[in-house]
RNA sequence: GGAGAGAUGGCAGAGUGGUCGAAUGCACUGGUCUUGAAAACCAGCGUACAGCAAUGUACCGGGGGUUCGAAUCCCUCUCUCUCCGCCA
């Protein structure tokens, strides 16, 4: 959420810049600040009040211990008067300060400048193709058909023992995604990148810290007997070791690799956006975080973007690069840029990374700072993005690479794999 | 699952009703000394809100209560540790 100081000194600015999200501002801002003056002078009042019956406190105190009972009797008389006043301010002060909560936390972050018009992803801008789309023949196969032509997954099995949406990978299949999971942890810790492996299951606190509640339960498995959630991304964990946190300006950037299955219910979702592995309920996913000084976090998203590109690059998928507009851009996000492959046996783009600049949006709920040269701590700017998941790569990686004679591994995860062909 | 103990500043660790936002040690920052370093010595060193500032207020796991006054007493929740049981 954005902080309340930013929203008073930058109001025009912020309305402005919101409307790239078709975002409304205007009246929620005037209403917070109205609120928030209101917490200064109800919160001032029972300050004095406090800092009185606080010097009354002592009085008494002393008076005590110099055996003057009555005098100290008549000072109780007027502390507890004083309480009494303060207890309505205290609940005014509370009551305002949910109020304002409340409010804050529907304003989403403020776009870059960058960030094109659009209602919907059809308005995102494509800033990069690159790659040949692969020629196939007529007989070309989507994944599903190849999956079991080759036995890679059973998605039978996986209805059988838990539901759609949770594939049973098998043979080849299996040993390809384990392959895929080892190559992206190396690329991303040769870039630097400190592996971790988290919890696959969060507390209440984590899950609001990365924003998931308390709007966006209904996306999260949850465990009620014990009240955690099953991750939904490895943003949440990860993200969250740095919740409360105040780092040295020198530690910056700080760089996190993670791989963790995600959980999601995708609640509503039909038709071929959730055929085979296009949208799944458990799925595998390499997730890489940073943590940056404000100056540095646009630098460090276009070498994040680098990064993602150039593992494309190795596995030899045709991609693009998308810039979302506000439309498309999420509720927290700064700055997202979406990487696209192209999946040949479905003829179709499918997105397998996104990538944003959260600035400090998920810092200031985290409480996540840095002290500055003055000694005064500010928040600091979070990025992150998928490097990769994990089923859509599989699918456009089976359906591009299928020949004849059978399913062509890309050289770099051949060593991984320890075969080059599926067949 | 059963029994017990505990939660205090970056860490360790005092404090059981009255100048306690909190001793002390370590760590950290600045300074003196030194060719440099170490050691020693001096000083500083939590967070948030309000204020130009002085300063004020709140915070000793979370929430509630008792009291003129709570880190300290009471209730409650959460978490951690130890022992026993079970188990990868």
């Amino acid at each position: 959420m954005l902080q309340l100081n930013f929203l008073r000194e930058n109001k025009q600015n912020i309305i402005e810049s919101l409307k790239v999200k078709n975002f409304d501002a205007s009246i929620i801002i005037d209403q917070l600040i109205t609120l928030d003056d209101n917490r200064k002078s109800t919160q001032q009042q029972s300050d004095e009040l406090l800092a009185r019956a606080n010097s009354i406190a002592k009085e008494i105190g002393m008076l005590f211990k110099s055996e003057k009972g009555a005098e100290a009797n008549i000072l109780k008389e007027q502390s507890s008067q004083i309480k009494e006043e303060t207890k309505s301010l205290q609940t005014t002060l509370s009551d305002i300060e949910s109020d304002i909560w409340k409010l804050l936390v529907q304003i989403p972050n403020v776009p870059h400048p960058s960030v094109p018009n659009g209602k919907s992803d059809a308005d995102n801008v494509t800033i990069k193709v690159v790659g040949e789309i692969p020629q196939l023949s007529k007989n070309k196969k989507p994944h599903w058909d190849l999956c079991s032509q080759y036995q890679l997954i059973d998605f039978e099995l996986g209805n059988k023992i838990t539901g759609a949406g949770f594939p049973v990978y098998t043979n080849k299949g299996a040993k390809l995604q384990r392959a895929l999971i080892a190559y992206f942890l190396d690329k991303n810790t040769d870039a630097g990148y400190v592996e971790y492996q988290p919890p696959y299951l969060v507390n209440e606190a984590s899950a609001f810290g990365t924003g998931q509640l308390p709007d966006k339960e209904g996306q999260m498995y949850q465990v009620t007997q014990d009240n955690l959630y099953l991750i939904p991304t490895a943003e949440v964990p990860v993200t969250n070791f740095f919740r409360d946190v105040i780092v040295k300006e020198g530690e910056f950037p700080i760089k996190c690799t993670a791989y963790t299955p995600c959980f999601r219910r995708e609640a509503g979702s039909y038709g071929k956006d959730v055929r085979g592995l296009n949208r799944l309920h458990q799925f595998d996913k390499v997730e890489i975080v940073q943590v940056q000084h404000p100056k540095d976090s646009y630098d460090t998203l276009d070498v994040m973007v680098s990064h993602v590109a150039s593992i494309l690059d190795e596995l030899e998928l045709p991609y693009r690069i998308l810039r979302l507009c506000g439309g498309d851009l999420s509720f927290t996000s700064a700055l997202t840029f979406d990487f696209e492959v192209y999946s040949a046996g479905q003829d179709r783009w499918l997105e397998v990374s996104s990538i944003s600049n959260f600035e400090s949006y998920q810092s200031n709920r985290l409480k996540l700072r840095y002290k500055d040269k003055n000694g005064k701590n500010q928040l600091c700017h979070t990025l992150n993005g998928s490097a990769l998941a994990l089923p859509r790569i599989f699918a456009s990686l089976i359906e591009n690479n299928q020949t004849e004679k059978g399913i062509k591994i890309p050289k770099v995860l051949q060593p991984y794999c320890r075969f080059d062909i599926i067949d």
